[in-house]
RNA sequence: CGGGGUGUAGCGCAGCUUGGCAGCGCGCUGCGUUCGGGACGCAGAGGUCGUGGGUUCAAAUCCCGCCACCCCGACCA
């Protein structure tokens, strides 16, 4: 199934991303947003990366291919790793001496070359990034969610003990949930995996995790906790103060493309895309109307405004497009989750004034807004901040009104056909695997800030682990 | 790899049961009228019906083989 080719021209694509939105009938037709969604791409990874670098992580780049050999390295000393591998056996019409894969993940790579940079304890602790493509070989790709090749974020760090190790874990788990909920308007729970979702080699693993518009979890971002393991396979070594060897400890974490699909399906709707402002390649778009001479004035007066609203330090984009109708324009900029529009009419201008329509409202009825000309560029920032804290309190509203904390099975079947459980686990991975057969749902993670309490297992009737609750949901 | 489904115009589909001129909507081209919520009229262009074979006077339609894609399960950020 996996290729095992000298040919690998036909099978390495480029990284998908496209959304395919497909509105009611066929008259509203099928959007392809490729250059659209990378853009949302690119805003979520400036603000990763500057927090990244914020911390004093340095940028790296290991290679794509990398030799067979240190995956089975790994293999040896981790417990469960065995990711199933495209390997390429000739280039260049010639065997190679040695085969490559193309990397899954880096740790591989990575553990090879700390083992060589890191000698003593001054070199600690060592921050390293990386923005890469990388392979899986999924059984069921979903577009945007699980794609054979996705562009990601991964940190890897060593570190002198557990305690250093163990607080960069979760300064990276910070780093995601602050990223999803501040710049994606994603309201995400942070928490620790159960052993039975753990990250193959980590001793401990962290994720977040949102709810999306249908019910279901998407992890957003991990962190994970090696301990010695990485450090034990690729004998990643130091010498401290006092003289004596001593194993690193490791953390690595990683967040993808995914969250282009996690932001389409937290704030999306059946008319389409719905933006955060700080996501939004466009925050606002001005909509001239009008033919003739009152519609040139409409067009100059839009592109003044337009040019006065960037100045102001925001992304607008006037739709001058001709022969084509305002609704049509309106229906459009809404597909593509378009914050704020702007119309522009004789009428307006007559009046001073411009009308504003929101992409979402709180209120239903809530119709379009008149706002003064001269101060429209002043009250903007205002209305897209606004608007921000309202996608990130209605995801936080859904997401709450799909949680149900329960104590009995029947009400733990109903609660994760529609969204989430909270409820206490046995902790056995034979317990997580009944409900998952029964119910589809796993445990998703054990909130962080959740309360100490202990009770019964809510299948089993066993006593409850982690003196926590645990998030059981269905996911992607 | 198991279970289900679909391949017909650029896109979305009907037609297949019961064989008889290959259709519809959108899009596209031209002209005119429209333009404050997905415009309308008229005139056009556009097809080896996934593919190879078979049955028949006649195959999109029936039979056999092959290929591709999608959905559902096992895997994951």
């Amino acid at each position: 199934m996996v290729p095992q080719s000298e040919d690998f021209s036909g099978w390495y694509n480029d990284l998908v991303i496209r959304a395919e939105l497909v509105d009611r009938g066929p008259a509203k037709g099928t959007m392809v947003i490729r250059p659209y969604g990378y853009r949302i791409w690119e805003l979520i990874q400036a603000d990763l990366d500057g927090r990244i670098k914020d911390t004093g992580h340095q940028n790296a780049y290991f290679p794509l291919f990398i030799p067979e050999s240190y995956l089975k390295r790994e293999a040896e000393h981790v417990e469960g790793f065995a990711p199933e591998l495209a390997v390429v056996t000739h280039a260049g019409g010639k065997q190679l001496e040695e085969p490559l894969v193309v990397r899954p993940t880096s740790e591989t790579v990575i553990g090879e070359f700390m083992a060589k940079w890191i000698s003593s304890h001054r070199d600690l602790p060592l921050l390293l990034n990386q923005w890469a493509n990388v392979v899986r070989w999924e059984l069921r790709p979903r577009m945007f969610l699980r794609t054979t090749e996705f562009l990601w974020q991964e940190g890897h760090t060593a570190h002198a003990d557990e305690a250093d190790a163990m607080r960069e874990t979760m300064l990276a788990l910070d780093f995601y949930q602050a990223v999803a909920r501040d710049v994606a308007a994603i309201p995400v729970i942070p928490g620790e995996k159960t052993p039975g979702e753990r990250f193959a080699g980590a001793v401990r693993t962290f994720s977040i995790e949102g709810m999306m518009r249908d019910g279901r979890a998407l992890q957003a971002g991990t962190s994970h906790y090696l301990g010695t393991n990485f450090a034990k396979a690729f004998g990643i070594k130091y010498t401290d103060a006092t003289g004596a060897e001593q194993l690193c400890y490791t953390t690595s974490w990683g967040m993808s493309t995914r969250m282009i699909g996690a932001v389409i399906m937290t704030h999306g709707d059946d008319k389409g895309l719905v933006l955060p402002p700080k996501l939004a390649p466009y925050q606002v778009v001005i909509v001239p109307i009008g033919r003739g001479e009152g519609g040139e004035a409409a067009a100059a007066a839009a592109h003044e405004l337009a040019a006065a609203i960037k100045a102001a330090g925001m992304r607008v984009h006037v739709d001058d497009r001709p022969q084509v109708s305002p609704g049509f324009k309106f229906n459009d900029w809404e597909m593509k989750g378009v914050p704020l529009r702007l119309e522009l009419g004789p009428r307006d201008l007559e009046a001073g004034i411009v009308t504003m329509a929101k992409r979402l409202t709180a209120d239903p009825d809530e119709g379009k807004q008149q706002l003064p000309l001269d101060k429209v560029v002043a009250e903007l920032p205002g209305i897209l901040d606004d608007y921000q804290d309202f996608l990130l309190a209605r995801a936080s509203q859904f997401r709450d009104d799909n949680t149900v904390v329960v104590d009995d099975w029947d009400a733990f079947v109903a609660a994760v056909s529609t969204g989430w459980a909270v409820a206490f686990h046995c902790g056995r991975p034979e317990c997580e695997d009944d409900i998952k057969a029964l119910t589809q749902a796993t445990p998703r993670n054990i909130p962080t800030d959740g309360p100490e309490e202990t009770g019964v297992c809510v299948r089993c009737g066993e006593p409850s682990a982690y003196g926590k609750r645990v998030i059981f949901g269905r996911a992607y």
